[in-house]
Parts: C-alpha cells; sequence; structure tokens
DNA sequence: GTTTGTGCAAATATTTTGCACTTGA
DNA sequence: TCAAGTGCAAAATATTTGCACAAAC
C-alpha cells in the first residue's frame, strides 16, 4: 500500500539527453533511432535506458507513442498539455503534422455506443508521403 | 522478369485447417493463438505454416489484421469482397464489429491534400469493453 | 543514506528464414 | 513432374529484465 502520489522521476544526464532529442525533432522515430541520434550526437546513453526513458515519458504523456504496421513502437515529442490529437505522418522521413478531429471522437463515441462498447480507445495513424518526399520521387 | 501473374495457391491440409479455425470465430487472434488453437483441434501443423498462411491470406485481402499497442499482430477473417471497412474491438475477449466509415475516408483525403501528402493510407482501431465483458465486470 | 536510474548482458517475445523433405495440381 | 508448401531449428528483430554500480535528492 505505498502511496506514490506520482512517481517521481529524477532528472539525470541521460533522460535529459534523451529529452534534448526529442526537442529537436518533431519527427515520429523508434526507440532505437532515437539511441542511434544520440550517440552519434556523443551520449554514451544505453539501449535499455532510452527504452526506459520512452516509456516513462509516454506513460506521463509527454510523448506520443505510435506502433507501426510491422510491429516497431515510435515516438515522438508532444506538444506540452496539448488535447488529444492525431497525426499525419510521413512514411519515408517520418516527418508528422498534428492533425485535430473533434468530430471524429464524437463519432466514434457514438458507434460505440450503438454497439453496447464503453471504455473506447481509438487509434488514427494517417500515413502518406509527403510533398518533399514525393518531389524527390523516393518510395 | 518472371511474370507471375497471379501467384497460385495450393490448397493443403494445413492451410485448410488455418482457414477453417478463421471461419469458426469472428474474434481477432494472433498467429500464436491461431496456433495453439489449431493443436488443440488436433492439427499438427507447424507455427511457421501458420505465420506464412495468415500472411498470404492478409496480403491477398482475406483476412484482416491489426497490430496491437505491444506490437503482435492480430487475424481476423474477412467478410468475402468486403469492401475497405475498420472494426470496433472488444479489448478484453477479443470479439469486434466490423463498422463503416465512408465519411471518414473523404475526410482523410481532403486533410491530407490539405497538408500536401499523398498516397495516403489510414489505420482507424476503436477498441472498448464489449457488453458482455463489461457484465462481467472484468478489465 | 536511501531510493531511483544506468549499463551491460542475458532473457523474452514475436516473426522470419534456410533447408531438406513432402505434396497438390 | 515439380513448383509450392511444410516442419524444424536457427536467425533476426524489438524490447524487457536482473543485477551490480552510480547518481540524485
Amino acid at each position: 500500500m505505498t502511496p506514490s502520489p506520482a512517481p517521481q522521476q529524477r532528472m539525470t544526464k541521460q533522460r535529459a539527453a534523451v529529452l534534448e532529442a526529442l526537442e529537436a525533432s518533431t519527427e515520429f522515430r523508434s526507440a532505437q533511432a532515437w539511441h542511434d541520434r544520440l550517440r552519434h550526437d556523443g551520449s554514451t546513453v544505453g539501449l535499455a535506458t532510452v527504452y526506459r526513458a520512452l516509456q516513462a515519458l509516454a506513460e506521463s504523456g509527454d510523448v506520443d507513442a505510435v506502433v507501426t504496421d510491422s510491429g516497431e513502437t515510435l515516438y515522438r515529442r508532444c506538444e506540452a498539455g496539448e488535447e488529444h490529437h492525431h497525426h499525419l505522418r510521413c512514411r519515408l522521413c517520418g516527418r508528422a503534422e498534428d492533425i485535430d478531429m473533434p468530430e471524429f471522437e464524437r463519432w466514434a463515441d457514438r458507434i460505440a455506443s450503438q454497439h453496447g462498447y464503453s471504455r473506447i480507445d481509438h487509434t488514427v495513424e494517417l500515413t502518406g508521403v509527403c510533398e518533399a518526399c514525393a518531389a524527390e520521387g523516393r518510395g
């Protein structure tokens, strides 16, 4: 019965580095990719630590996490205190736009109740090819 | 430059068993779960074969595949020749309903073009707790 | 000083692949 | 016949965990 009111997170050098990396980009990247980037930037942080940090941040809502079709989990920093929102992500370069869809939220709730479902959650991911990537003829 | 016009699939005992299992349920299950069920039902089919079969079926559009938050891929039979559709899935028992959302498709395309994205694809997964599970007070 | 975080390596979990053998069309 | 399918075991990929040590508060 330990109360643990709000699991305090200590600000370590490693965690700061992860946050800094997240701040420096708006792209969704896998834990491994963030780790690579950190190592390239001179950090000696361990892979497991990056996983643990991203996990903690995702749990506290400070980063967005999405799962790709291949089962990889991608992370991206989340605008502070932002409302629940969705993403339009370029599947080639990882760039992502935030999009709002208030109509959808209402619609989802309605459909769910019609089918007798409660405690609804939803995942919406739009992926495509952004203008820059399309211009380069990639893909 | 082999033409390979339409990759013919042979109907083997194993593949038939997989299809039969899929037909007997409307729930989303992981490849491993389908394999377990097949073994329980007396089949001696191998795990790799189940993976290969589900993969082939998903590719040909005969089964629906979704990826969970934890990265597992779930499969379910797909109504023959059905249009693109989405699911409302119970995260406790795996039951799922098919839902239609023509408005959403149009809306997604519009949003995407507004941001300059092309070749749009989307993932929409609604999850919740179905009436039966809620009644049992699970979760 | 005690609790939380870290690095490493080993463990897990899921899915894929190489290969010799079998089988459906 | 013979290309496609299968089983097994090993590989690949992605992530988690145990543990001794270090650092934060």
